[in-house]
RNA sequence: GCCCGAGUGGCGGAAUGGUAGACGCAGGGGAUUCAAAAUCCCCCGCUGGCAACAGCGUGUCGGUUCGAGUCCGACCUCGGGCACCA
């Protein structure tokens, strides 16, 4: 009786054979290359999902894999442990939000850990690790004093109710969460980083990211919005002392006469100004301030406007005057917060100025037909040539682009403004009103104002001690800890009582891993050797916040003294893996409410879905995210038990590309487990097999060169990150051992190349067939196969012949046949001499070694 | 609303502008078995045809090309992000 496949008893002797080796300590070794792979450190939920073993399986591929190319692998893990998921939890169910945080992380090692990861657990650490945050106050007080911090005002969601800031996820249709208070904004102080002093730098260097997706790429150059513009002022009528100028911002000032409005942010300080003795604006403006404060929010809600008693002079003729109007659509944050209205140009414009009978004056028309402005804004790319109608700057037909460069020229000589490149990223808002985050280093002095913490008692630690049944900052109502002398005077002071965006902490943890334990932030002499990180992997939904705030981080590092100037892209190559995906089980109660279902309930039976073997049937609606309100998880730690860590890891590897979502399927793990067992239990009846099993020279060279083709197609697919055409390839080549007639010698020597192949994604199984087949040391050490040359030769080539472009007949011939050759025979083809017909071919294209395509 | 991406058999997917459907799943047929499970072998885009073969076919509509899943234009549907979810 052969041995059956057993990962229960395959994978733990493995993980403790590593463990025992310690295959997989990272330590600086300057006679190597190194290679640094980094995953994006999960939160810690309490459970790991599918979407980590996705993640986390990708990520040890390549770590695998480059050990076994001869690289000095860097592959930490660690945990983003600070954000208000553990403050709820704390809210909801009592408990302390570090209990929390440190449970989970316990149990998500604990699941982590079977799947067997070749990570350096040493190197392990939580962002709330007061030698974590501690170290992340110290580069606080550097940026502090490099001037890379400032303070100034910032909107947020304030409950009025619960009397707290909200974030943007707790405000719905624009009430709170909890106490379903309508939302207000409101105005703080808070902290920021100045990465908007960064702008043009982020954006240019996004040139050199050449191994980012592009996709990111685009979307991060976007979200800089590097613009080129005007930027003027209005003189104003009847508005209050102080508002003379009205100063506007537009990028297409050869627009200027199609004019017809003037539009200012409820926010704008002539709105706030216009407030004080105008009920009905003051009204108007406080309806606009209950609304999220986010993007989204604004961009969607129905555009609204009011008039004001306020005009302004067109700049070109001081007896055209335009009102002003204050419109729930214009972003204070961006340009000036007051812009004018081109509605015959600008869709937004149009629709508010049908809404409000503004005047629409045309300023360009197609270049041929063109045709008045209807109810479609006409607004071509600005590329296109058109023709004006209604310029002042440069010839009648130009482009969009020739015609602003001429209106901002025109415009600077006239005297009215100046050309100006804006830019839509704002400074990084860094301040919180919550406790489970890193405390703000300052210290707030009645006579020296906010003074910088001293660095002999850093870390400022969280009290243990808070109150966190009620909402609210519970740093800023702790009776004593915000209690403190200043650095400066040492009279009494009180601690800043915001604690710091969590994005901070996920912005330089990629540096922190080269030298976790340090008494700084880094090590130079560690970053210099590990950084950069080489292949980052992580979700699209990080695409731009997470990774810009961290290029951003790498910079000021750069200036502070933390990393080397090479690091300044810490990342050098980023993949971006799609989710994990399962069918939605559902019924219904008797309000027709839907009732979600566990996969593990439902039961498939020939009448279909049923929940239990004869229970009522199930609704399966199209596969999406797995998530806990839709039921449609299956859970790692289950899977692992069922079919072992190989299993899962397999399948997370196979179906889909990386890039793309997956699905998880029952059949598809049953698959992969089938298939795992099938190579078991070739290597055990390989190793099982005497010496006299003896095949034939043939059929050994046909599955030699089988075998070296699987070695350059992996490690072409696993290097151009196509993890599902090498899996492809490892079921070919499976299938030809399986299929060979070739002596047990030559199937060996196949296997131990099957194993060494497999061993990046299945490395138990790998190990095991190694070992049976009389592999040197652990699989985990071995190097890499090399693939031989000579054996990937092919002395012919198959031709398809098109005819008319369609396939119709193919021809064989030896490799180098020349041209002329060729083409007489594909003249002698039997179905090329059909289709002509005794006629000569219009035209005869050979691509050589592709195609042939004959005209007829 | 704005920015980004994706749509190919019953299903997941493969295909430097060059044989559409590799590989896998599901399904069908067969071998083995007292029977089953497991395993092994064969078939498998749609329509017509005994077959040879022909026609159609990569979300929709149009274009470029000897040749388009791939390039260009317009649209439809789904997904991600939108600065306090991580």
């Amino acid at each position: 009786m052969m041995a059956q496949y057993r990962a229960s008893e395959i994978e733990p002797k493995w993980q403790a054979a590593w463990d025992a080796a310690d295959v997989f300590r990272a330590e600086p070794d300057p006679a190597r290359p190194k290679y640094y792979v980094l995953e994006m450190f999960p939160y810690p939920s309490g459970r790991i999902h599918m979407g980590h073993v996705r993640n986390y399986t990708m990520g040890d591929v390549i770590a695998r894999y480059k050990a076994a190319r001869g690289f000095n692998v860097l592959h930490p893990m660690g945990w983003d442990a600070f954000g208000m998921p553990a403050e709820n939890a704390a809210m909801e169910r009592g408990g302390h939000p570090a209990d929390w945080t440190y449970g989970n992380i316990a149990d998500m090692r604990a699941q982590l850990r079977p799947m067997g990861l070749s990570i350096d657990w040493s190197r392990e650490f939580a962002t709330c690790d007061p030698e974590y945050y501690g170290q992340q106050q110290a580069m606080f007080l550097d940026m502090l004093e490099a001037g890379l911090v400032t303070r100034k005002s910032a909107t947020v969601n304030w409950d009025p109710v619960d009397r707290t800031v909200l974030a943007n996820e707790q405000v719905i249709d624009g009430k709170g969460w909890r106490s379903g208070a309508e939302v207000e904004r409101r105005e703080l102080t808070q902290w920021f980083f100045r990465i908007s002093d960064f702008a043009e730098e982020l954006l240019d260097a996004i040139d050199r990211l050449e191994r980012w997706p592009d996709k990111v790429r685009l979307m991060q150059a976007n979200w800089i919005g590097k613009s080129r513009g005007l930027q003027f002022a209005f003189d104003t009528l009847g508005a209050p002392a102080g508002h003379e100028k009205l100063a506007v911002y537009t990028t297409r000032p050869d627009t200027l006469l199609g004019a017809s409005f003037a539009a200012i942010s409820p926010d704008h300080p002539l709105a706030r100004a216009l407030e004080a003795d105008d009920p009905a604006i003051a009204a108007f403006n406080a309806e606009c301030r209950r609304m999220g404060t986010s993007e989204e929010a604004l961009e969607t809600a129905e555009k609204k406007g009011l008039p004001t008693r306020v005009t302004v002079r067109h700049p070109f003729d001081p007896d055209w005057e335009l009102p002003v109007w204050i419109a729930n659509f214009i972003l204070m944050d961006y340009g000036t917060g007051a812009i004018f209205g081109c509605p015959a140009h600008d869709q937004r414009d149009l629709d508010f100025a049908r809404k409000y009978g503004l005047p629409v004056i045309d300023v360009f028309e197609a270049a041929e037909d063109g045709a008045p402005v209807g109810d479609i804004a006409f607004v071509p790319p600005k590329t296109e040539t058109v023709r004006y109608v209604n310029g002042f700057a440069g010839p009648d037909r130009q482009t969009g682009d020739d015609a602003v460069t001429a209106a901002i020229a025109e415009c600077e000589a006239r005297g009215v403004g100046s050309g100006v490149t804006n830019y839509r990223l704002r400074d990084w808002g860094i301040s919180r009103q919550r406790y489970w985050g890193c405390p703000i280093p300052v210290v707030h002095c009645p006579d020296c104002g906010a003074v910088p913490e001293k660095r002999e008692n850093l870390p400022v630690e969280l009290p243990r001690n808070v109150d966190l049944s009620v909402p609210g900052n519970p740093l800023d109502r702790h009776p004593t800890w915000a209690d403190t002398t200043c650095p400066r005077c040492g009279g009494p002071a009180r601690r800043e009582t915001d604690t710091m965006d969590t994005f901070v902490d996920s912005s330089w943890y990629f540096a922190r891993f080269t030298a976790p334990r340090a008494d700084t932030p880094t090590v130079m002499a560690d970053a210099d050797y590990w950084m950069n990180v080489d292949q980052y992997i992580g979700g699209v939904e990080h695409a731009i916040l997470h990774l810009l705030y961290s290029r951003f981080f790498a910079r000021a590092m750069q200036i502070t003294g933390h990393l080397p100037a090479k690091a300044i892209e810490p990342f050098d190559a980023l993949f971006t893996q799609g989710m994990v995906t399962h069918e939605i089980y559902v019924t219904r109660d008797d309000k027709d409410r839907p009732v979600y279902h566990l996969p593990e309930h439902v039961h498939w039976t020939e009448s279909g879905a049923r929940l239990g073997a004869d229970g009522p049937p199930v609704d399966v609606m199209p596969p999406a995210k797995m998530s806990k309100s839709k039921k449609n998880v299956v859970d790692p730690e289950r899977i692992i038990a069922e079919y072992g860590a190989d299993t899962a890891r397999w399948f997370m590897l196979s179906d889909s590309p990386p890039e793309r979502d997956v699905e998880w399927t029952a059949a598809g793990a049953d698959a992969a487990f089938r298939h795992l067992a099938r190579v078991h239990r070739l290597a055990a009846e390989c190793a099982g097999a005497g010496h006299g099993d003896a095949g034939t020279a043939a059929a050994d060279a046909a599955l030699d060169r089988a075998t070296h083709a699987a070695i350059a197609g992996v490690t072409r697919c696993i290097e151009g990150f196509a993890f599902n055409k090498a899996v492809a390839e490892l079921y070919t080549l499976t299938n030809a051992i399986a299929r060979s007639d070739a002596a047990a010698s030559a199937r060996a020597r196949s296997l131990r190349i099957l194993a060494q192949l497999m061993a990046p994604m299945t490395p138990h199984l790998a190990e095991e067939i190694w070992a049976m087949l009389g592999g040197q040391g652990l699989v985990a050490r071995a190097d890499w196969p090399q693939a031989d040359p000579a054996l990937l030769e092919t002395d012919t080539v198959t031709l398809p012949i098109q005819i008319n472009g369609k396939r119709r007949s193919q021809i064989e011939v030896p490799k180098d046949t020349a041209t002329d050759a060729i083409e007489a025979a594909v003249l002698q083809d039997a179905a090329v001499q059909r289709a002509l017909a005794g006629a000569a071919p219009r035209k005869l294209i050979v691509v050589p070694g592709r195609i042939v395509n004959v005209v007829v």
